[in-house]
DNA sequence: AAATAAAAGGGGAAATATCCCCCTGCAAAA
DNA sequence: TTTTGCAGGGGGATATTTCCCCTTTTATTT
């Protein structure tokens, strides 16, 4: 019985080697290749270099991050299978993956025993998610039937990060090249849409919704 | 020549354990134990079990964080040296680190050779910082040259933080139980003080400086 | 005892922000 | 083909913010 072929992906060195140890260990499995973030993964299949049947993808990374690259994969080789490996459960990023194409989410804080049994299910399954990714994915659902999600269009976004600086909205007006009165209907429409009474508002939404970064 | 013992605690299962494997490999090192926060670091010791000569501890950690744990190892067994070892490189954590007494400060998006050479310097020396980290040592030096760290009176305080909300000036003057024109004193004041031209000015400031959490 | 800083209060004016109503195109969807 | 949604623009009124000028009282230093 062949071993199942696996590329790790992960910007933190220690980590992905460190990985890679532990997964060559793993008697199904062989580490073909240790990347350090998306852009390398994206060369290495342009290289016509031997592909993997899993790709084990961290999430943040330097210049191309993982939900990027596995949407890539999706279009470019949608066989391979891709397993996230994360520290956050945000919902949004859990999501943006599992669009993107992954066909599974794992905490790093699990133990590797589950990270053996989570590529196996991968490789024959087709997917594995953890109870943890699970329930987060409930809860999302949820949240779509009382739609929460609020949909800011582009114009909109960009006002609303204007309206996280110092400027008056006349400001902001000449910045995005509008009438002070079409900026007024930005700012009224967000008012609106992310409840807030004040431009303080806005902020604070834009703030935790980390819209704007400080 | 006998190995030197090493701890590992680091609340990601995946990371530790493969750390360990890591760590295990190199020739002068012995892991002794993998632990998952700074509490079970305390209750190891507590429990008179063998003694390591260096400690690889993770900062952001449940329960009690590698900040704790290194102070807690200061004061009880000032004589192990800890080696931090974390994804981030803020100023502020660092410094809280090095106050708290530790070695050495890692970054995990580091090569496993140089893990290795660190850990051989703490055990030799008693010390290792990469480049990056004496940087940032540099850079808060600086800064502490010219005191950019703003005073704020305790009634300055408060309002700030009333500034942070959707409130009007009026509206804060009666949480705070003054005049709506002291309450403006403040709001002059503080605009001088933080160099704001806007009350977005200082909901900025405050979120920045973490007067203000999300 | 005098100087200083902190806390509280104020007048008046101009600039901005906020509210509520309205309109025109234009393109995509129904 | 009508409807809907989006981008852009406006009038006029009111509330709030911002600015620059002031005073008094009460502690704390010096």
């Amino acid at each position: 019985m062949s071993k199942i072929d696996i590329i790790i992906v992960d910007d933190h060195l220690l980590f992905s080697q460190a990985l890679n140890g532990l997964v060559s260990n793993f008697e199904e499995f062989n580490v073909i290749a240790v990347l350090g973030n998306g852009k390398e993964l994206v060369n290495y299949f342009l290289e016509e270099k031997p592909k993997p049947q899993i790709v084990l993808m961290d999430i943040q990374m330097p210049i191309m991050n993982g939900i990027e690259a596995t949407q890539w994969l999706k279009e470019h080789h949608p066989e391979i299978k891709v397993l996230a490996l994360s520290m956050e459960c945000e919902e949004e990023t859990i999501l943006k993956m599992l669009r993107g194409g992954a066909k599974g989410y794992l905490l790093k804080d699990i133990h590797p025993s589950i990270l053996q049994h989570a590529l196996k299910e991968v490789h024959s399954n087709g997917f594995y998610y953890t109870e943890n990714v699970a329930n987060t994915l409930l809860n999302s659902i949820n949240k779509k039937e009382n739609p929460n999600s609020i949909k800011l269009k582009e114009r909109e976004l960009e006002f609303l990060k204007l309206a996280c600086t110092e400027r008056t909205y006349r400001e902001i007006a000449d910045v995005m090249c509008l009438s002070p009165k079409t900026v007024e209907n930005y700012r009224e429409a967000l008012f609106e849409k992310l409840e807030a009474r004040t431009r303080i508002g806005l902020v604070l939404y834009a703030i935790k919704e980390k819209i704007v970064i400080l």
